[in-house]
Parts: structure tokens; C-alpha cells; sequence
DNA sequence: TGTGCAAATGATAACCATTCTCATTCTCAT
DNA sequence: ATGAGAATGAGAATGGTTATCATTTGCACA
């Protein structure tokens, strides 16, 4: 893991900040991690790595294609690594716990109905909210 | 259009500012609008309301299912009158022209999908980021 | 293997959308 | 009409994110 082999070949310098996050990225037991989550989480470990170079880091990732980003309801930004294969989300309204799926007939069908309208699809975002049965959920019902 | 006794039957007193913006999404070419776009609606036609007062009655209407909001990529809410029909949305990433949709065959797969993996669905948004083909979209392709 | 320069970082200010505070104003049941 | 409580306006505050700029670092080249 945290080759500067991954960086370099996507034009970035391997830097101690951007090898550090992307190790985070590729150790962590949590997919998804917002900006604020990676913060707190080098800074935990003794690993100083200013805020706003966590928020460049991840732009920059992201435009390499290392990461993805996504809109949660949250209101904040969460990124993945990027494996290369497109799937969906279900995220769970009360823990935020997040569950990855593709559905080639869901696929399908959104190609369908964009060359229908008449638009290419550049990218689509398909967040299922819902409450979801981890036993330490907070959610009630 | 704007009868107090739809915000009355809502549980909303029937106030002036209440009024208008409704009142400008039922008049309004354009279902989709931010906070701020209400805010310059209104006053660009000499009608005074606080911008505090915008996102308080978009965020009570919202409650109060008259209104619909939307998470779209550009970072802040949009809304649009709650017709009581679920539908997605294709959102050109150029000029923020917005088609709505709905496809049977997605809300099935997204109910079986969320079956399987134990969610009880909550709610979904899919949004599709693509390209448009508007005359007057500023997309250079 | 040192050196210079462009690029990256850190600290903090600025920004933008949104929410909060609180004094003033309005709605509506009476 | 009127009064209690809800709604509003103005601006401060907040949260996430981006910009600024002086300082530090990576790395191509000598």
C-alpha cells in the first residue's frame, strides 16, 4: 500500500500528507470517510496534517480518479476509494452505516431514459435512504 | 392559487410572506428553485422578504409535504412543489436544467434490492448528471 | 549528493449556504 | 377590537469548504 508509485503515475508528488491519506484510505475499516472524519482521525494517531491539505488532497485524489465522492443527505462531502467498478448506495438514516450494490437492470435503464430525454449521462448518484438491521443501529423500530 | 386554506389545512397560519413564495412556485416557469433564488424573485418584484424567513418557510413546507427538497450536486437545496407523483431527476451539468422521470422498473429493482440486503426503504434519490441538449445550454459539446 | 525552483503545506481568513437570536410585528380566536 | 402567541426581519453565528500567502518540501538536474 502507499506506493508513490499510485501518486506519481497520477501526476501527484508523494508528498507525506496525500501518502498519508491514502493509506488511511486503504487501511481503514471504514469505506466511506468525510474530510472532518480523516482529520480526526490522523490527528488521533499523532499524525499532523493541516484540515485544509486533507480538503486539497481529497480534491485532487478525486480528479485523479484515486477517490469517489458523494453527496450524502449529511450535507458534507464522503469519499471512497475508487475500485473502478460503478455501484449505488444504500445508507441508513440513523447509523450512517452505508451498503454497496449494483443493478444492471438499473443501469440499463437509466441509459434508456437519457438518450430518451435527449441527454448523455456524464455520471448518476442513486442514494437509497432507509433504516437498516445492524444490531448496534441506533435506529428504533 | 395561494388560498390560505392550503396552508391552513396544513397547520400554517396564512401569513404574507407564506403566501408569496408558494404563490411563486405555483407561477413560477421553473419547478425548481433554491432558497436564494426565491429570495431574488421576490425582491427583483418589490416583494420584501427576509432571507431568514425564505429558508424557514421552504424548511415548514417542506415538513408539511407541501414542498420537496432535493440534494443536487451543486451544494445547496433546491425545491420544488410536491405534486404527491415520486419521480427522479436529470440534472445537465452546464446550465442546471432539470427533467424529471419516473420508471417503473427502477422502483422495482431499488424495493427488491433494499429487500435483499435488509433495508426497510425510507426514501431514494437518483439523480442523473448528464448533458443537455437545450439551444441555449452554455455545454460546449 | 547537493541545490534551486516550482509545487505543496500550514495557519488562518474568507466564503457560502443555512440556522439561530431576539426584539418587533402580525395573525387569528375570542 | 384585542391580546397571546406565533411569525418575521436584521444581523450574528455556524458548519463545511475554499482562498491567501508566507514557509517548507519534493525532486529534476547539475
Amino acid at each position: 500500500m502507499h506506493q508513490p508509485k499510485d501518486l506519481q503515475s497520477a501526476g501527484l508528488k508523494a508528498t507525506l500528507p496525500r501518502l498519508k491519506v491514502l493509506s488511511l484510505f486503504e487501511t481503514s475499516k471504514e469505506r466511506h470517510l468525510s474530510a472532518e472524519d480523516i482529520y480526526n482521525i490522523l490527528h488521533s494517531s499523532g499524525e499532523d496534517v493541516s484540515l485544509a491539505t486533507v480538503y486539497r488532497v481529497l480534491t485532487q485524489f478525486e480528479h485523479a480518479g484515486l477517490l469517489m465522492r458523494h453527496h450524502f443527505e449529511s450535507g458534507k462531502s464522503v469519499f471512497e476509494l475508487n475500485h473502478g467498478e460503478h455501484h449505488d448506495h444504500i445508507v441508513c438514516l440513523q447509523c450512517d452505516h452505508v451498503e454497496e450494490f449494483y443493478d444492471a437492470a438499473i443501469e440499463a435503464r437509466q441509459k434508456k431514459i437519457a438518450a430518451e430525454y435527449g441527454f448523455t449521462i456524464h455520471e448518476h448518484s442513486l442514494y437509497i435512504y432507509a433504516d437498516c438491521t445492524k444490531p448496534n443501529c441506533p435506529n428504533k423500530r
